[in-house]
DNA sequence: TCCTTTGTTCGTAATTTCACGAACTACGAA
DNA sequence: TTCGTAGTTCGTGAAATTACGAACAAAGGA
C-alpha cells in the first residue's frame, strides 16, 4: 500500500475550492453566510443567468455539500450546510494561516 | 451602467478558488507555503502524474497569479507570488470569518 | 379540475479541463 | 560541438463545465 501523497484533507478542500471557483456560486455562498437563507427565485431576479443555469450552480453547491435545500412549497429554501461549511472554514483558515516562508522570486517567468 | 451584481472581489476570489480546485495544485500551494520554494523535478518525483501534466498545473497556478517561477538553470524555481497570495489570504479569511447566521434546514433535498 | 408558480431535468452546443506521449527548447557539462 | 538534463509546448482525446431554451413535475389556488 503506497503512502498517499495527496491527503484526504487536500482532496476535500480541493472539492470545496472547486465549488467556490465560479463567481455566481461564490455570490450565493456569500449571501447565505450573511442572511441565513434564500430562495432560487430571489437569486434568479438579480443574477444575469437563466433559472436553469442557476439551478445547475445550486446543484453543484449541493453536491459539494456546501448548501442544502428544504421544500417550502411552492419554493425551495436554500441555506448553508452547517457541518460542511464549518469544515471548509477550518480547512481554508488553516491553509492560509500557516506561517509562510516566502522567498520572493526576483523574476517572474 | 447597471450596478454589477458580482463584485470584482468575488471574481478575483473565484479565480483563486478555481486554481485551488484540484488536489495536485493544492498540494503544490501547501508545499510552497511551508518550504518557500521548490522545483518541478522534485514535485514530479512524488506526484502521480507525468511532467507535462504537472507543467500544465503549474501554468494554471501561474496564470491565476498564485505562484511565480524563476530560472535557475537548468531548473526552474517556483515560489508563491507574495502579493497575490496575501490577497487570496485576505479574501478567503474575510469570506470565512464573517459572523454566520445559519438556519439549519431540517430536510436535505 | 385546470391554471399558475416554482424550480428541476433534458437536450444541445461551445468551451475548458485533465491527462498522456512526443517533440521541442534552453543551457550547462563533457 | 555534441550530449544530457529540465522543463515547456504541441497534438490528441475523453470528460467536465457552462450556458441556453424547452419540456416537465409538484403543489397551491381559482
Amino acid at each position: 500500500m503506497p503512502t498517499e501523497i495527496i491527503s484526504k484533507e487536500q482532496k476535500k478542500m480541493a472539492r470545496y475550492a472547486k465549488a467556490m471557483g465560479h463567481p455566481i456560486r461564490l455570490y450565493v455562498l456569500e449571501l447565505l453566510s450573511k442572511q441565513s437563507c434564500c430562495y432560487s427565485g430571489d437569486l434568479s431576479e438579480v443574477l444575469p443567468i437563466v433559472k436553469s443555469t442557476l439551478s445547475q450552480h445550486l446543484k453543484e453547491l449541493k453536491d459539494a455539500g456546501l448548501i442544502q435545500g428544504e421544500i417550502e412549497a411552492p419554493r425551495i429554501k436554500y441555506c448553508l450546510n452547517k457541518e460542511n461549511w464549518k469544515e471548509a472554514q477550518e480547512l481554508f483558515t488553516r491553509f492560509f494561516q500557516q506561517p509562510i516562508k516566502i522567498t520572493d522570486c526576483k523574476t517572474n517567468i
